[in-house]
DNA sequence: AATGTGAATGTAATGTTATTACATCAATTG
DNA sequence: CAATTGATGTAATAACATTACATTCACATT
């Protein structure tokens, strides 16, 4: 997956996340796109909808923000579980893959006849930097 | 933690959650307890905040929602990283806890000096029971 | 070029979740 | 008893997200 086949408004929340340097809110997105012609938050959300089957961005979910994927080239999809380090200082997000973890979660869930939907892994803290 | 030295609200507020077989928003949780004198959302997130201190609840962050502790007897900090599974269709929620990812995850934030704060674990889906 | 279809968009209104601000009350302690 | 601290009550507002409905765009087929 490219930018190249996005719409227009994928491509320009897309293009906003990836230029940023911490996750987005929907609404804080909203207020950057308002001179590309972007009046309310649906046009956002439904871009980002998007981005994320696509799985160009990513959401976190003990954040309610966004964040564009580290390797949107790879397609974020074919690597698995993501897990995220979220510094509540400075926003700085490192993305990471650990097949240890997936295996087990995996295996908790296969031992329970549990179906994996969608899984969330994010710890809060701070980095390196902010510390 | 015993659930003796909780206040009134804390107290109405944990035994809502107990009784719940699935988890509960804050505005649900204020619905139910109307009828012993809640009016205000802030008097259920201030109980809740007390509660998830004193680990006798737990957050789910990609529902937000909330669900009783498992073992609330036992202090659930003392458990260390707390994970979930939780059923989309009847909203059941099973917590568990697995020290190769607990590890897992303290190496990789050592690794980086990240400084742990709240860790995140819900694997969302669907349980054996609706599938 | 006209038409049909499905995806994307525009807009308004509303629903849901969480916090800020400020006043009051209750328990404890010096 | 005064002072402090934690808990509570209440109103207002902020922040996040969805529903509903109308319209437009891209593109395939005729």
């Amino acid at each position: 997956m490219t930018t190249q086949q996005l719409t227009k408004n994928q491509g320009l929340v897309f293009d906003v996340l990836s230029h940023s340097d911490s996750p987005l809110s929907a609404y804080t997105i909203l207020d950057k796109l308002r001179d590309n012609g972007f009046r309310a938050p649906l046009q956002v959300y439904r871009a980002l909808d998007k981005l994320l089957e696509f799985g160009l961005v990513h959401r976190l979910e003990s954040i309610n923000a966004f964040v564009a994927c580290a390797h949107p080239n790879e397609g974020c999809h074919n690597h698995g579980i993501t897990a995220f380090t979220i510094c509540e200082t400075c926003g700085k997000v490192t993305e990471f893959h650990d097949h240890v973890i997936e295996d087990r979660l995996k295996a908790f869930a296969k031992d329970r006849n549990f179906k994996t939907g969608k899984t969330t892994i994010e710890i809060r803290g701070t980095c390196a930097g902010c510390a």
